[in-house]
DNA sequence: CTTCCTATTGCAAAATATTGCATTTGACCC
DNA sequence: GGGTCAAATGCAATATTTTGCAATAGGAAG
């Protein structure tokens, strides 16, 4: 099954409505190569012939990234689809797991690492500051392998 | 010594410079118990008779957080100090350790912490993916211990 | 297929953030 | 103390994001 389809079965689990809008960002964001801000967005739906709203931009992709469907990159504040893998769509209830992701400064590419040891982490945490932790952020930048032989200025 | 002597020393250190508006900005942050918008330090300033104009507190901020000198909250763009001990101050240039945060949704309280075992985790992350990591950023939300009876619902 | 309910969308306005360029001012040197 | 030069600031215009509310349209139930 391919992204958008399961991403549309992850809402519709959650009992969230598909509509149009929905559906046209969710097929784009599984398209691109790149991360993609709101107005990219909503422009690459334009020239196509799709008027979607920019405040519904938003608020879809709100949905997305509450629903762990997509990974908004903290410096650029781009989004890009996470991958969902089919164990994970067929356990739903176990989708929101820990993603961590590596962007790279120069292109743009994210890749999406599990962290082994961070369960463990967390409930270190936990215990020594008596927080209750919720949910956590964890994300790595540099250069990708094909970035750096460029950027080291070889 | 306190925040803003550490932290105009960490700048004059890195050959920046020294102006009203930073020492305004500074000053105001380390008075905050909450982290503050762009906007609220500009209107804090404003209320004492001290005009900064927004595009300077957005850089200001900007040039802080590069220099570690502030943690911006993710989810809210809100920015707070951190904390700088004598030791840091002594050997600046050991000044960009990794800070990690810990942060209550209820009432924005940050905490920062030291997590053991990241430069192994970046270490082996390097490895795995042979992405080139420079930077990381990791932030857990959740309720700090004050707010969790009220949250709880007890 | 139609009705109903409410989640979602679109619109208008406001709030926040960024950009380019001219002007100011810190800090080094004499 | 002045002179110099680049770093910082302020201004104006623009771009992005958020908010409140009325209109629309999924999809469950009859």
């Amino acid at each position: 099954m391919r992204y958008p389809e399961l991403a549309l079965n992850i809402l519709k689990e959650k009992g969230l409505r598909i509509t149009k809008p929905r559906c046209l960002v969710i097929e784009l964001l599984d398209e691109a190569e790149q991360p993609l801000s709101a107005y990219e967005i909503k422009d690459t739906l334009s020239r196509r012939g799709e008027q979607v709203d920019t405040v519904s931009i938003y608020r879809i992709l709100d949905c997305l990234e509450e629903n762990h469907l997509i990974h908004r990159v903290i410096s650029s504040g781009k989004v890009r689809k996470c991958a969902l893998d089919q164990e994970e769509a067929c356990a739903l209830e176990q989708h929101d797991h820990c993603h961590h992701f590596l962007v790279c400064e120069q292109c743009g590419q994210i890749e999406e690492v599990h962290c082994p040891g961070t369960e463990a982490l967390v409930g270190a945490l936990q215990n020594s500051t008596r927080f209750l932790i919720k949910s956590h952020r964890m994300e790595f930048s540099g250069l990708c392998p094909s970035c750096q032989p460029a950027c080291i200025g070889i």
